[in-house]
DNA sequence: CCTCTCGATGTAATCGAATTCATCCGTAGC
DNA sequence: GCTACGGATGAATTCGATTACATCGAGAGG
């Protein structure tokens, strides 16, 4: 591999001069800026990135850790913050944590031995490794959440109004006549599950349906979905079920199946996220979408502001989602 | 933050002795460990990534280039990889090169300038940027290929038989009396594609049945899917398709429900993968089942015995499938 | 004709850790 | 009691680029 040294040696100029032309090519005379661009070709010379690095301090990597990146939710974010860093010239250090607070802290030590430049992490809980870096140093710490909202984190963020999008939901089954409704929540650890939640009762109560709330806890996956909504079907059975994803939509489809029941007819259902798949289901799901690519390129945003010495405060950055109405949802049949 | 210097000055020792409590602490008196250790939690001491990466020449990332990061096949490949890179000490730097030849190049200039040890790409075509080096390096060269086979690539890989894979299918359709058969296939510049095809050539001339297929080819997403299906159905309709990936089994679903057909009753449906929302799609969808994990788990075992000087030829891994036979195959109406 | 300025280039310090080689000291062996 | 050896540690070099500062020469201005 060729260094910098031989790329000057074989142009006959110093390493100095290399370095300009390749960074500021305005700075040298046009005869030796060509006759250094061609030693650089000849030798195939690509600067090492690592003594670049050490000298500018700079890693031109953003972090980004997501609790399941197998989750199309995720990975719809992910492929919007991996798009808008790569645009600004930086690539991305993947970290799927599964949920785990030890991944995440493993993760979080990349950013104080400088692996990155930035963290961007979707998940609700700021790793305890960073509380100190967060606490020095403020607003220009080069940290951001993405789908969470909460005030605590300390860290700027991108996200939907959860506790609006859940009521719009609530007040699409209301308005279809449904009274009973089960609601399948996600870890209620997470503030976008508490926020939702939040928008589920205030709509509930706003309706004088309190009573009719029948709430449970999964944990956005498939399984607890269909686990979930097995449960309510088998209890007092409500006529319509809102999950807090669509995976968990997917597996309360596939319980209401399983009870012998049919959606809308029966039960309808809604779901969180609008996932490509959401359409493509059979009822076609009605469903919350949100804006997955936005929210990546928010983040990414905040982020470089951040890293630009552009960010002067904290920034919530609330992005628009959109009830979308399909297939499965409809009145109660007794209504 | 502080740095090797910070700590040795604390401690009272050089800053040798504080590397070599860190990486090779057996070298160092009890005493003196302890010293060194209570100074780097004082200081919260972190080596500066950059720093030893120059030093030593590794920067302990893998790259990681995925045509489409969102397509969940892809993304559970690559939750793979993340968890066994992890488990090896590597960390993963994704780039999304969403099929296109520019992307993967600047991708593999990554790997020019040592941003990270090695590339494992899950497309099938090896950038030409890469292309002296696999020259230069031969077997040593430290990149690695998911998914396709091809003896032309000249790097190791892990994949299915694919050709067997999609000849089981056949069989499968075939044994349940199916004659006429669609078939969807993905882009044939991907070797992987044409070794699916040429399984279904070869079952279908097994059962004498060659002039009953029916072959378009897709690009492997929903949509795709839909048109490629909606067209079969529209021409001489076929008993049964079988698509090369199950999202295009998806859109080919709602082609089947568009034209007013059921799904298995009038056209069965075969898809390929077997993601996660394969078995909960209505009907179940009969798939062939790659094992995603296995894929990302074996990529990373091949780079990191190329890494460690452990590799001495090219080695192709094969791995298991299984065709899963959900309710979406079945005989045809008019048998 | 001399000085000043500016453009072009080179010299050398620097980033932070790893590591080779040298040094020092204590102890075992004779 | 002297040498040899080995364990513990430090001094200094190295990795490969960036960049502040120095230098040099040519043309402008007086």
């Amino acid at each position: 591999m060729a260094t910098i040294q031989d790329v000057a040696r074989d142009a006959g100029v110093s390493t100095a001069t290399v370095s300009r032309v390749l960074s500021a090519p305005e700075l040298v005379a046009e005869a030796t800026r060509a006759r250094v661009t061609a030693s650089v070709e000849r030798l195939g010379y690509q600067p090492n990135f690592a003594a670049k690095s050490l000298r500018t301090l700079k890693t031109e990597k953003i972090l980004v850790t997501v609790p399941d990146i197998s989750n199309p939710f995720f990975s719809q974010v992910i492929r919007g913050v991996e798009e808008a860093a790569r645009t600004a010239g930086y690539s991305v250090l993947l970290g799927d944590t599964r949920h785990e607070a030890d991944r995440e802290e493993e993760y979080a030590a990349m950013l104080l031995r400088r692996e990155a430049d930035g963290l961007i992490f979707l998940g609700h809980r700021l790793p305890e490794a960073l509380a100190p870096m967060v606490a020095a140093r403020g607003v220009r710490t080069p940290i951001v959440n993405g789908c969470e909202y909460s005030s605590e984190l300390g860290v700027s963020g991108a996200h939907i109004d959860n506790a609006r999008a859940s009521a719009e939901a609530m007040e699409h089954l209301y308005g279809l006549g449904h009274r009973r409704v089960g609601v399948i929540t996600g870890p209620l650890a997470s503030p976008l599950s508490r926020d939702r939640l939040e928008g589920v009762r205030a709509s509930a109560q706003a309706h004088g349906q309190a009573a009719g709330l029948a709430v449970v806890a999964g944990d956005f996956s498939i399984d607890s979905g269909l686990r979930e909504a097995t449960a309510l079907l088998a209890a007092d059975r409500p006529s319509a079920i809102f999950c807090f994803s669509d995976e968990m939509a997917m597996g309360a489809l596939e319980a209401i199946r399983r009870a012998g029941l049919s959606c809308p007819e029966d039960v309808s259902l809604v779901g969180f996220d609008d996932i490509r798949f959401a359409e493509f289901l059979n009822p076609p799901l009605t469903t919350v979408s949100q804006p997955m690519d936005r929210i990546g390129h928010e983040v990414v945003r905040l982020l470089l502001d951040i890293l630009s010495g552009k960010a002067q405060a904290l920034e919530h950055v609330t992005l628009p989602h959109r009830l979308v109405v399909r297939g499965s949802t409809a009145p109660p049949a007794a209504a």
